[in-house]
DNA sequence: GCCAACGTTGGC
DNA sequence: GCCAACGTTGGC
C-alpha cells in the first residue's frame, strides 16, 4: 500500500502548529463531519504526513508539519455534556465520533500563503484550492504534498 | 464584519 | 425524497 498524505485545517487562534510543538501530540477533538471522520477512522494511518494549515489567519496558509500518532480513538468530547460538541446520540459502547491524534514533525520557518498555493502551477487540482471546498481533512496526492514541502523549504522529505 | 458555499435538519 | 431554512466555514 502506497504511503498516503493528509491536510488538516486548524485556526491557529484556537490551536495553531506552536500550541502542537509544544504539547508534542494532540487528539483532533471536535471534528463532526463524517466525511472527515471517516478519513481519521478508517484511512488515516501510523506515521502518515500531515500538512497542517491555518485558516482564518494573517496569511492563512501552510504552516507546518504532523503526523499520525497511534490509532484512531473515540473522541471525548461527544461524551462531555458540558462540550459544544457532546453527541446525545453517541454511546461509548458504539461512538459515532472517532478522532485521529497527531504528533508534532516541523514547524516552517515561513508559512506558505494560500495565495502562493493558488499561484503554483503544479498544485491545480489540490482539494484545498477547490472553490467553496469546507473540509477540515482532506487527503493530499504524493504529488502535491512534495511541491507544497519544496515551496515551504521543509527539512522533511516525504 | 460580510457573505458565498456548503452540510445538516426537518416539514411535508 | 425533496427542498427551504438554518448554522458553519473560511476567505477577504
Amino acid at each position: 500500500m502506497a504511503k498516503r498524505y493528509w491536510l488538516i485545517k486548524s485556526e491557529p487562534g484556537v490551536y495553531s502548529i506552536a500550541d502542537l510543538e509544544q504539547d508534542g501530540s494532540s487528539g483532533w477533538e471536535g471534528v463532526r463531519n463524517y466525511q472527515a471522520r471517516n478519513s481519521m477512522r478508517d484511512e488515516m494511518k501510523e506515521g502518515d504526513l500531515v500538512l497542517y494549515y491555518h485558516s482564518n489567519a494573517d496569511p492563512s496558509g501552510v504552516a507546518g508539519l504532523a503526523k499520525v500518532h497511534g490509532a484512531p480513538v473515540p473522541d471525548p468530547s461527544q461524551f462531555d455534556k458540558k462540550s459544544e460538541y457532546y453527541d446525545a446520540g453517541s454511546s461509548k459502547a458504539e461512538p459515532r465520533w472517532m478522532m485521529a491524534r497527531f504528533a508534532f514533525v516541523e514547524r516552517f520557518a515561513h508559512v506558505v500563503p494560500l495565495e502562493v498555493l493558488k499561484a503554483d502551477k503544479s498544485l491545480t487540482g489540490m482539494a484545498l484550492l477547490q472553490k467553496g471546498q469546507r473540509l477540515s481533512v482532506q487527503p493530499v496526492t504524493a504529488e502535491h504534498f512534495a511541491r507544497v514541502l519544496e515551496l515551504a523549504g521543509a527539512k522533511t522529505k516525504p
